[in-house]
DNA sequence: TTGAAAGCGCTAACAT
DNA sequence: ATGTTAGCGCTTTCAA
């Protein structure tokens, strides 16, 4: 039997193409590869003269170790996944950032799942992403399909959910209350005596956030012994373009409406354009407020009233968290309330 | 010799906590491992009976391949790489989002890495994803460290660099000209006769856009035989804050200042709503010009003169190149520019 | 302080 | 149509 060529283990006959092994390391260095192992990763238990020597072939050939290589042995594969519902959204971006810097120290790589605001999407990815031995994973939300639920449970890596808040989480979460943060803007606009308020808002359809704030909206109304018109109420696509639209709906349907809770800046930062465009004048006619207080909102002019969250430490806190999973360390708390903070600004 | 047990490679008799693999199923299917790999890749081949018996195991089992050990074998990854500056730009999130969109079809999975505008850390990025074996990479600009290039061409993988022209691409590229591009909006500016014209735009550090950007600016003013004044020229981080405060920061120095061309759309608007809050009507006293046309730049009031790119379209490109390279389509054209065009809407 | 051997879960190449 | 074998490059365990 001839020994094979194309896959032969002896890597000293034919000049190799490919990248430099570890066993390439050792065996220039004239040690086992473990020895080389040690120098890379506990240098102290290597003698000094052996470490110089595989430190001077390491650096002569570049040599990296091969990452899938080392988590198929290791069972860590040194990625973490986030699964996000879009991300030309200026929180969400901030979101992702917080967590891709939380994570680098670690020499933890992001894998960035797209949702588009679909549960069944979320499910698609976080099977694929289960599939690649992720370490750890961030979830925007907590409304996630039983499925979802059910892989991460088992495969029992660190998994946080973030930017709302409930009782059950799948394992650790990060975020605040949305529902009683939209009920406190609600209820800012309802003591300043403006009336109606109407409600500009992003679909409810697999997005928590956004039921949670409106219903956050309706109980504020509640509270104060107000009806709630859901004539009032224009949920739509989260973007500038759809919040202008959505505002334009509204005043052509309630022409008297005297402010707008929107439960995006995005949304109201489009609403108080379509006003300009209108000569509505906002406060005076029209009072605006938002949610998330993200970077244009002290910008706009007037600016804007709105709700301030800790966007990019959301992010932060999550890859910390996850981080601490992994590398042994006890979390302390397992839900991370972020609380919010009311931002009165002009616009209402 | 006694088996050991802890790694004993024979599954049958302890049962297995881990996840379900390749062997497990092939086992209980009573077939060979090559016969449900078949079953699962190449179907046609399998004798329908036997077909059956495997997939029934699998969905009993639930069975999903480990995507790290297929990888390690297989030499391919499935994992495609993307180093942006920044997340928090519309026009990056946007060009991400088309990335992930085209690769999603062929089932890779995106690494995402956040340079910050630096090329040292792009360097690290690119370093650290090439351990992991990426399958291709996506780079932001065309300005790279001289050994980023060298270990890209070195792994012979797919690259596209995108939104900027250059006749020396690593590999593919994806963009246009940033410097005709801005020149052209310069020259709409010149023509409509305002003067002087200034210049907001981000840091051109480790930015060839941005650098390039102003390049065609000062050409523009070049060629109309206008001198440039760099004092008339503002240099700021990648945000609305920052515009604005450029813009504060120019009307102070030049209160004569009659236009400003924003290397960025995210920089006009901020400009516009400094021109905004000093009741510096926009464009009879100050015209603006921005440049992406991101979401917006139509929206807001008045409307934003811009030049439009593809956005969205030169991610997604970006994404079938690396895809027909790996799937073995030939790749016509390396070098695509995309174009430009330009928007004249209120603001200038 | 160093090394040998086995194996992570899969695929490629070569049988039959 | 199906099976056998030898790896992919690393880490783990045990031994020296």
């Amino acid at each position: 039997m001839p020994a094979r060529r194309s896959r032969s283990r002896a890597s000293s006959s034919p000049a190799r193409a490919g990248r430099t092994r570890l066993r390439d390391v050792a065996q220039s260095a004239g040690v086992s590869t473990m020895t080389v192992v040690r120098a890379l990763r506990e240098p102290d238990k290597v003698a000094a003269t052996t470490l110089a020597r595989v430190q001077k072939v390491i650096n002569e050939t570049g040599y990296t170790p091969d990452l899938m290589a080392r988590g198929l042995a290791s069972n860590r594969s040194g990625l973490v996944a986030a699964v996000v519902p879009l991300l030309t959204n200026s929180l969400i971006a901030e979101i992702v950032q917080g967590l891709t810097d939380a994570l680098a120290p670690s020499g933890i790589h992001l894998l960035l799942g797209v949702s588009g605001f679909s549960a069944a999407e979320e499910e698609v990815l976080v099977r694929a992403f289960l599939s690649r031995r992720i370490d750890g994973i961030y979830l925007t939300g907590v409304g996630h399909t039983k499925e979802t639920v059910r892989m991460l449970r088992r495969a029992a890596i660190p998994v946080v959910e973030g930017a709302n808040l409930t009782r059950q989480p799948i394992d650790m979460l990060v975020g605040y209350s949305n529902e009683q943060a939209a009920s406190e803007v609600t209820r800012y606009l309802i003591e300043a005596d403006y009336a109606p308020i109407g409600y500009i808002g992003a679909f409810p359809r697999d997005n928590d956030r956004a039921r949670d704030r409106r219903r956050g909206y309706e109980l504020a109304l509640e509270r104060a012994g107000r009806a709630v018109d859901p004539d009032l109420c224009v949920e739509t696509a989260l973007d500038i373009d759809a919040g202008a639209r959505a505002m334009g709906e509204l005043l052509d349907r309630h022409p008297k409406v005297r402010a707008a809770f929107c439960s995006a800046d995005a949304l109201a930062v489009g609403a108080l354009f379509e006003c300009q465009r209108r000569r509505i004048a906002v406060p005076n006619r029209v009072a605006l407020a938002g949610f998330d207080d993200v970077g244009i909102a002290a910008q706009v002019v007037p600016a804007l009233t709105t709700l301030r969250i800790p966007r990019y430490a959301i992010g932060v806190r999550a890859g910390e968290m996850i981080r601490d999973r992994l590398e042994g360390r006890p979390v302390k708390r397992r839900i991370v309330d972020t609380g919010f903070e009311l931002v009165p600004r002009d616009s209402a």
